[in-house]
DNA sequence: CTGGGGATGGGGCCC
DNA sequence: TGGGCCCCATCCCCA
């Protein structure tokens, strides 16, 4: 059972994971990893070992567990089985086989033990993998990209490929242990990225389009879309206000409108304090100069 | 220009 | 695991 704070909303806020217990706001879409490309990484954690790209694949729910009591095969570079990545600059490139833990960001990363290739399955997580940036400076996206150009004589190799390595079947691995499996799920038509197949499969009717409308043809996602899609062919409106008693097709519209009706409405200018039924409304408002955006 | 309605997208929750 | 529903967000259009 848990308990929140007075101030603290349950359903917009959630206790923080791991080792850190403060109330964080709960995302909306917190299963879906946003593309990282207006992202700056957090790099100080690309001084950790190199070990620490493969250690930072899963994360153990319960921190007390010390790491030597994972029997990870991952984690002993005797057990673990090697792979082919391909290391150089300009056009000179050797492939060799090493330990998944030797892996860093210059690394262009080419086939899996599995046979699977490891490229496309790297732009899933925000922290890169480990550069090898001549300076020893931060790699910034802007760093990253100077470090592809040729204009960089002699600079290392940097993989365009910014993210986390999938290992095949972790949870295998992992079955019988106190860890998390942190692998995501990628979509074959864009770059998102889910943390649970469910999760991946409904996005994935997002390209799909498997519900179609009998009337006009027009596809949707899901049923329930179609639903409210067909509803403004039949002019069907089920939702009504109780003040007004006008219907509509869609309980969020109604509950918009409902807002027309209220006084004081849900979003209020910080600066005159004025009162509007739409976020978007109150968005327009502030870019009018009433109040400058602190 | 502002405010409101219509339509739709998409992730989460519940069963 | 999937369907239905909830909720929020956004875009477009119109008065």
């Amino acid at each position: 059972m848990v308990m929140y704070p007075e101030n603290v909303h349950p359903d917009y806020y959630c206790p923080g994971l791991g080792t850190h217990r403060h109330w964080q706001r709960m995302p909306r879409s917190f299963l879906v990893k946003k593309p990282c490309s207006h992202r700056i990484p957090n790099y100080g954690q690309l001084l950790e070992a190199q070990a620490g790209l493969v250690l930072s694949l899963y994360q153990t729910e319960d921190t007390s567990i010390p790491r030597q009591d994972i029997t990870d095969p991952w984690q002993t570079r005797e057990a673990t089985p090697q792979i082919q990545v391909e290391r150089g600059h300009g056009d000179h490139f050797t492939k060799t086989l090493l330990n998944p833990l030797d892996v860093r960001m210059s690394d262009a990363l080419l086939v899996l033990p599995n046979g699977l290739p490891l490229k496309d399955n790297m732009n899933n997580l925000n922290m890169p993998l480990r550069n090898r940036a001549p300076d020893g400076g931060g790699s910034t996206p802007g760093h990253k990209a100077a470090c592809n150009s040729s204009s960089q004589g002699g600079s290392p190799y940097v993989t365009e490929s910014v993210g986390r390595l999938d290992f095949p079947k972790p949870d295998r691995l992992f079955s019988g242990n106190k860890v998390r499996n942190c692998r995501y799920f990628n979509c074959p038509h864009c770059s998102k990225s889910y943390s649970s197949l469910g999760a991946l499969k409904m996005h994935i009717r997002t390209h799909t389009l498997p519900c179609a409308c009998r009337i006009c043809g027009k596809a949707f996602s899901r049923p329930w879309l179609l639903q409210g899609h067909i509803r403004t062919h039949t002019g069907e409106k089920p939702f009504s206000c109780y003040h007004c008693g006008r219907g509509f097709a869609d309980r969020s519209n109604l509950r918009a409108h409902l807002q027309t009706h209220s006084e004081v409405k849900r979003y209020r200018c910080p600066g005159c304090g004025k009162t509007f039924s739409r976020i978007s409304l109150l968005t327009k408002h502030r870019d009018g100069c009433c109040c400058p955006v602190s």
